[in-house]
DNA sequence: AAATACCCTTGATCTGGTTTAAGATGAATG
DNA sequence: CATTCATCTTAAACCAGATCAAGGGTATTT
């Protein structure tokens, strides 16, 4: 059950043995099944949550009412709403799961004790954090600065799989425009490979 | 010289005496002309800069041969390519002096030292990083959801003064849009507060 | 004190993407 | 197994914002 996260966290940190008990015992499994909310707009986001198995998505309504798809999480991502998670303040984005999804949390507090006995965790959430930064910073960039057709092109190559796993309006809403205009582009995409 | 950085760097970690002077060995001064560069794309960021005293901006050539700012940086803001100073590739972005500018820098070698010495920094990095993924990731969802006219208005309430201290252009650019567009959101709002 | 480089504005025209509306297909549910 | 619901497509009208082109103001340079 936990071979997966240790190995993303390994990534990044070396554990003892000991270390990896402690950090385990942390961590609480939690069972998502497809449409269930792990957090709505308006809650406290409690955990910080890992994507065992499974895929979530996470979005925000405007004001007009409108959807759009903040991220993406599959297997080996963390998920839930960080702004809401870290300053315990009440939530804006909405996670629900995709698919019947298996997940491993951890709240606040046992996070800052987690800080305070293994500092490691420190540093891995600092890397992990900053990668994080600089694809948020690419995405603005890409979406300011290409075409829907390119960003599409880009998201398929990026993720590859993800579109034949997640309905094509919310990759649509993720990529800043219409399904219909997702439908044009697939269609001239298909005419095209002709 | 060291005021600005050590009350930042405050309000998130508490550093002894000893560890204020070790971690001040590490940096050095930087002046900047305006105009002048302090990364460009196809250099190796090898600094992690925090500015003293000026403005700076981030910005990117697209394919097309278009410029489109990436961030701002003034007082108080830590500036550079993160991914180009983490993996020591080289930089995809241009950073360079808006107005005449005092940096303090740290180069990866020394940062690496801080963060066995003085472990205290993985969290203040941690934080930032954290703070830093969270406004990238609203800018995103601005950009998607909102009109060209409620992105500018949400800039210039969100960082005020700026607008005053860049050239529009420049903003139009980091907003996403063309400044011949804002010059007609500007004469439009000015016409309303009639 | 010209000359040059920036910077901002305005108008005319064009286009990438939205909106609205309708229909087709398949999957979940009572 | 009928019915709702979710998903995808297509087409026509429409609009936010881009592009192109020209002119004017004001620093900075020479």
């Amino acid at each position: 059950m936990y071979d997966s996260i240790l190995a993303h966290v390994g990534q990044f940190i070396d554990l003892e043995p000991a270390e990896i008990d402690y950090f385990t015992s942390l961590l609480r499994f939690k069972l998502l099944r497809k449409r269930q909310y792990l957090v709505q707009a308006g809650d406290v986001c409690k955990f910080d949550s890992f994507v065992v198995k499974g895929c979530l998505r996470t979005y925000f309504v405007d004001d007009r009412g409108s959807e759009h798809v903040v991220q993406f999480a599959v297997e080996n991502w963390w998920t839930g709403d960080l702004y809401s998670f870290l300053t315990q303040s009440s939530a804006a984005y909405n996670t629900d799961a995709l698919e019947d999804s298996e997940l491993l949390q951890i709240d606040q507090a046992s996070l800052d004790e987690l800080y305070r006995r293994v500092p490691k965790f420190e540093r891995f959430f600092r890397i992990i954090s900053q990668r994080a930064f600089v694809s948020a910073e690419k995405r603005v960039i890409a979406t300011i600065s290409q075409t829907a057709e390119e960003r599409y092109l880009n998201f398929i190559e990026r993720y590859p799989g993800l579109d034949q796993r997640v309905p094509q309006h919310l990759i649509a809403s993720y990529l800043g425009f219409t399904p219909e205009f997702l439908s044009r582009i697939r269609k001239q995409q298909a005419s095209r490979r002709k």
